[in-house]
DNA sequence: TAGATTGTTAATCGATTAACAATC
DNA sequence: TAGATTGTTAATCGATTAACAATC
């Protein structure tokens, strides 16, 4: 429980959520057990990176002969990914986009509870999805109560910043930003540019580039 | 021109975005000229970075005791990312996601026509945003005509696997995925997973972490 | 036992940082 | 000119790969 984290770099980090997606694929279709050369092989990475990434993750180390024990991994490496812990977080902006991602069920199976939207315009205060879409006015009170630390900005690009202030203002210290915008923000509150047409773009780069 | 790129690291590729969005910000306020510094100290990263990567992208030096024209730097990024050869795109699966992605317009601006939806249930075909949603049926028809290589993969996830296979069929090279699963492709194609559950979770991630 | 697969130590590779000369 | 800022070469750092002993 040390500061000084167990010296997991933020390439194995970041490579978790892909092991996570294969051996969940795995143990849907009945696998008991998985070769660390196997996961590899399903997902363009080396044996051995694999071998260490896992490593400190695996709550047991891997059974020569066999490889690591699917289901418990699964276990293992949610609970490093922190999924275990319940976070709440909000939609700013409930456009097409911000009313998706409402009804969008999957961010249970993360540890994350959306509660609610939340827009400017009185004409789309209701519910999607049994969820409610409240008035901007009432985003401070909301997540002040339920102490809410994360935001999914989901409005025009224009509007981008100023609803950055509100949400900042309100306390959030985390927001998934969807506008394509850069924003400007206290230190200590950390944004994460989530931009699909940037996404899509270097995909069509990596698709052409090779040939 | 020579297939061994102008040696561009792949860590400088993956922060021009965040140059360009932070460009755009200052050309919107009128600003001609910003330093390495000052783009460092807005986004987070080292000046000397900043500098090496904007070396082989610009197409002028930066002037000292000025830095970098803002205006041309955008231009250079731009071109540089592909942004200016046009990519036509497809999306797979018409639910709220789906129809929201097709209805955003934002995907002009980095190159790529997003020209049609499709969906395997009649009760969805029609048009958003004036962009058409057609039944699945005739995807690979579409696809050809319109030389359509990359595809957004927006349908439930029991349903993703199958999908693939489909938009594979049609002859599609790379698909940005937002189903949580792990697909299963074959050689050539890729996958880049935009996984909204986990971007969160990782934000979450780091905004509980630093305290 | 034999063989497949693991975990670890050392070597390589790539990217970032530090130091400094070049330039407007 | 003086000073701020650039671009580049060398040193550091971190992550990946290679080699190999340990294990069921």
């Amino acid at each position: 429980m040390g500061s000084a984290e167990n010296a997991v770099s933020k390439a194995t980090i970041s490579r978790m959520p892909a092991y996570l997606r294969y051996l969940k694929g795995e143990a849907g279709k009945g696998v008991a057990y998985v070769s660390s050369s196997a996961i590899a092989a399903a997902l363009g990475f080396s044996a051995v990176g694999v071998r260490k990434d896992l490593a400190p993750v695996s709550s047991q180390p891997g059974k020569p002969r066999f490889g690591f024990e699917v289901r418990r991994l699964i276990e293992d490496i949610e609970k490093f990914l922190g999924y275990h812990r319940w976070t709440n977080a909000v939609i700013v902006g409930a456009g097409g986009l911000g009313r998706a991602i409402l009804a969008y069920e999957g961010f249970e199976n993360y540890g994350i509870h959306v509660i609610a939207a939340f827009d400017s315009s009185p004409a789309k205060v209701g519910a999607v999805g049994g969820k409610p879409i409240y008035p901007m006015e009432r985003l401070k009170d909301i997540v002040v109560r339920n102490s809410v630390r994360v935001a999914i900005l989901t409005v025009p690009r224009s509007a981008a910043q100023e609803a950055c202030d509100e949400i900042v203002q309100a306390g959030i210290c985390a927001i998934l930003n969807f506008a394509p915008v850069y924003l400007h923000v206290p230190e200590g509150v950390c944004v994460k540019y989530e931009d699909l047409a940037v996404s899509l773009a270097a995909l069509c780069g990596e698709c052409t580039e090779d040939r």
